[in-house]
Order: C-alpha cells, then structure tokens, then sequence
DNA sequence: ATAACACCAAGAA
DNA sequence: TTCTTGGTGTTAT
C-alpha cells in the first residue's frame, strides 16, 4: 500500500480515545488508545511520515460507530467503505467474517472449513488478530470451539462486552 | 529456518 | 471439571 496520507477522528469511549483513520480510499485503521496518547504523534509514527489531520467528513461514521459500540445495533455497518490491506488468506477469513450477522457466532474452526482450510483454526486466529478494524470487520463473534469466547486484540473483556450487546452470549 | 500465535481434539486425573 | 500434550497454518524475524 502506498503511504496515502491518513486522516483520522477521534472520541472518548470507555476511559479510552476510540480512533478511527482512513485514506483517500475508506477507513483503514480503527483502534483503541490510553487517553495519555498523543494521537497525531502516535499515528504519524505508526503510518509514516506526513503528520495526520482531524478529519470532520468521518464525523458520520464515528457516530454510526459509537451508536453501535452503545446499543449494539450494527445497521450500515458493513456498507463503510474500506482501505484494509492483507494476504490473500488474511482477506479469506476478513471477508468470511463479514458475512457473520449481528447477534451470531462462530467457532474459528468453522470459519477455517468454510474458506475451505479445515485444519488451519489457529491460522484463522492469526487473522483474526490481524483484522485493522474491529466492529466492522466483527471479529469478535469468532470464538472458541469450546464455547469460551477466546482472545480479542481489544481485550477479551471488550469481545464479552460486545457479545452481550448483541445478544450473542449471556 | 524457526518461533510465535485470539485454536482444537483427545486423554489423564 | 481442569490440565497437559501433540497436532495444526500463517506470519514475521
């Protein structure tokens, strides 16, 4: 991917910053900071040179977000468009994610059979950990063949919190 | 090459 | 029930 400049917009949620950056393209990188961070600075060093800018035009979107994060409706969601880059494996497992509804879930086992990759559940975790941006790519609603939830980049605490809300899990 | 993983199934206690 | 153990595929070093 070239280095696009990233533009980004920003909100307290849960004692965190909620950040969300896209390119020219669509977002690209959602992720969850210590209010302690200096976000330009942080992102500036995490995507390369040009320092970001706040963005006003994702202000939709980050509503849309918080909305979800809030109350667990997901509508239009999955209609943001997006600037994600990945292998071709990892773009498999994103996609098959995608097609996961609000309020299911699935084993990492069965994401693996159903990109036709039956023994590769833990490579299908591996993905997972790598999904840029959470919510909308809903990996959280990929769990453990044993029923326990699993890990979250997030924090497994933040993956129980979601599947609450949409009714996935008590 | 190899080590690190958000896993899994089976088996022991 | 919890725990080990051996088996996996992909990714980054």
């Amino acid at each position: 991917m070239k280095d696009d400049r990233i533009n980004y917009i920003s909100a307290v949620f849960g004692g965190k910053h909620l950040v969300i950056c896209s390119t020219a393209h669509g977002i690209c990188h959602i992720e969850m900071l210590p209010l302690s961070t200096d976000i330009a600075a942080y992102l500036s060093k995490l995507h390369g040179n040009a320092m970001p800018a706040v963005d006003p035009s994702l202000r939709d979107i980050l509503s849309r977000i918080l909305f979800y994060l809030k109350t667990g409706d997901d509508t239009g969601l999955s209609a943001i468009k997006l600037d994600v880059c990945g292998t071709q494996f990892q773009r498999n497992v994103w996609s098959e994610i995608m097609k996961i509804k609000r309020g299911q879930v699935i084993s990492y086992g069965e994401l693996a059979r159903r990109i036709g990759n039956p023994t590769a559940a833990r490579a299908v975790a591996g993905a997972c950990a790598s999904n840029p941006v959470p919510f909308i790519i809903p990996c959280h609603r990929v769990i453990r063949g044993n029923g326990q939830t699993g890990g979250y980049g997030l924090g497994p605490l933040m993956k129980r919190r979601l599947l609450k809300l949409e009714g996935a899990i008590r």
